[in-house]
DNA sequence: TCTGGGGTCCTAGGACCC
DNA sequence: TCTGGGGTCCTAGGACCC
């Protein structure tokens, strides 16, 4: 196998504007108009969309202001992920080695085909042609020698395009970029480093790690740094890595009352540890996310001796870490209430997993549960006859 | 731009243990 | 009786991504 070391081999590949462009696939009448998917936020936007200034996540009063005649569309999530299917099919056909990212994107290492399918332009070129004719999407395409620059190299190429940087033209091609084009760098980050007159990568190049890790931490510090000098960042972590599962529900403006608010919570609780079990994981660590009508956010979480996944276990946990909340949300107005099941763990799970059906283990669990909550919240945080009602439910 | 839902990773202080 | 240093776990918050 020969392998050509530090040229351009990686790909990255993105689908453009990814749900809009679906719709647009599959209805025809939606073609060149400002597309929107979504229901109460924005998911996506087509270009004509964007064009208007349209972004994701954006709320319904600020898309009738900016795009008034936009087309809003419900999401059909079942279309996207068969698209995704037949997109990944085309990856997986290109070369062995690809790195799954999202739904809409990857990273694929074509390093060692060049005898087989040609330079890694002509195979980025090749896919683009594949995905628009079988699947019927625009794809953009960047190349670079590590991930991050082919990532970057794909922003700057769409949307519909293909980029390629030659090692020898990667600082010329990364010092005029703003910085928050790149992975990482998000509004809080570019607007702290502005404000120090840095808005380019070249700025940030100049400077001392040491200064510029005072402005943003050590670890942004170094992976701009990493970047502007074209060196690929390593995965992090190895070894276990910590996961979790969760739920939320935004609530609106409206006051709830606590029996509302109990409702609620045990919705979101019930649909998490349905998935906790379908994915046949555990998890030991309950997390409550709130949210406060001034947008402010807390989390209560609380670790269990144990892992599990008994939705009594859990929603017992939930309710005490509620209770103790409570003067908070008294004061400010609860807007959105989530749930996470964190620390999770798969496959070691299988014994653990059968005690929510059976009876005496399940006791247990709930009984190892109710001892750490008391001793946190003390003998009022757990009524019995709520966990006696819910281990049949 | 006044705001969904699902995640990941990092930091920092305090408790606790050896 | 008073004290050091290192390590791990837990909790909370923040930034970021798609």
């Amino acid at each position: 196998l020969e392998v050509w070391v530090g040229e351009s081999n990686i790909l990255h590949a993105d689908l453009d504007a990814f749900y809009a462009s679906v719709e647009q696939r599959d209805e025809p009448r939606l073609r060149g108009r400002p597309v929107v998917v979504g229901g109460g936020v924005v998911l996506a936007a087509s270009y004509e969309a964007k064009a208007f200034g349209v972004r994701a996540a954006m709320g319904a009063a600020a898309l009738r202001r900016l795009c008034p005649h936009a087309v809003v569309v419900p999401p059909r999530f079942a279309a996207y992920t068969a698209a995704s299917r037949a997109v990944f099919e085309i990856f997986a056909d290109t070369t062995p080695l690809v790195e799954n990212v999202s739904i809409d994107e990857a990273f694929l290492d074509v390093g060692g085909l060049r005898r087989l399918a040609g330079r890694p332009e002509a195979i980025g070129a090749r896919l683009r042609a594949r995905v628009r004719q079988e699947v019927g999407l625009p794809i953009t395409v960047g190349i670079a020698r590590t991930r991050f620059l082919a990532k970057v190299a794909g922003r700057v190429a769409k949307p519909d395009g293909l980029l390629l940087v030659a090692p020898d033209r990667e600082r010329e091609f990364l010092e005029p970029l703003p910085v928050a084009l790149l992975w990482g760098i998000g509004e809080a980050t570019a607007s702290r480093l502005a404000a120090r007159g840095i808005t380019t990568l070249g700025d940030a190049a100049a400077l001392p790690v040491e200064v510029l890790a005072a402005m943003v931490g050590a670890p942004t510090a170094r992976r701009l740094r990493a970047v502007a000098e074209g060196r690929e960042i390593g995965r992090t972590g190895g070894g276990p890595r910590r996961r979790s599962i969760g739920s939320q529900n935004a609530l609106g403006r409206r006051p709830r009352d606590a029996a509302q608010i109990d409702a609620i919570l045990l919705a979101v609780v019930d649909r998490v540890m349905h998935r906790v079990r379908e994915a046949r994981c555990v998890g030991r660590t309950v997390v409550l996310r709130l949210r406060f009508d001034d947008y402010a956010a807390v989390t209560r979480s609380h670790s269990l001796p144990m892992a599990t996944a008994h939705t009594a276990t859990v929603l017992a946990v939930a309710r005490a870490l509620l209770a103790a909340a409570r003067p908070i949300i008294e004061q400010r107005g609860l807007t959105l209430l989530g749930l996470a099941l964190a620390d999770v763990d798969g496959d070691t799970a299988v014994q653990l997993v059968l005690p929510w059906a059976a009876g005496a283990e399940t006791d247990g669990l709930v009984q190892d549960a109710s001892d750490a909550v008391r001793a946190r919240f003390g003998s009022d945080a757990l009524r019995p006859a709520t966990l006696l009602g819910h281990r049949r439910g």
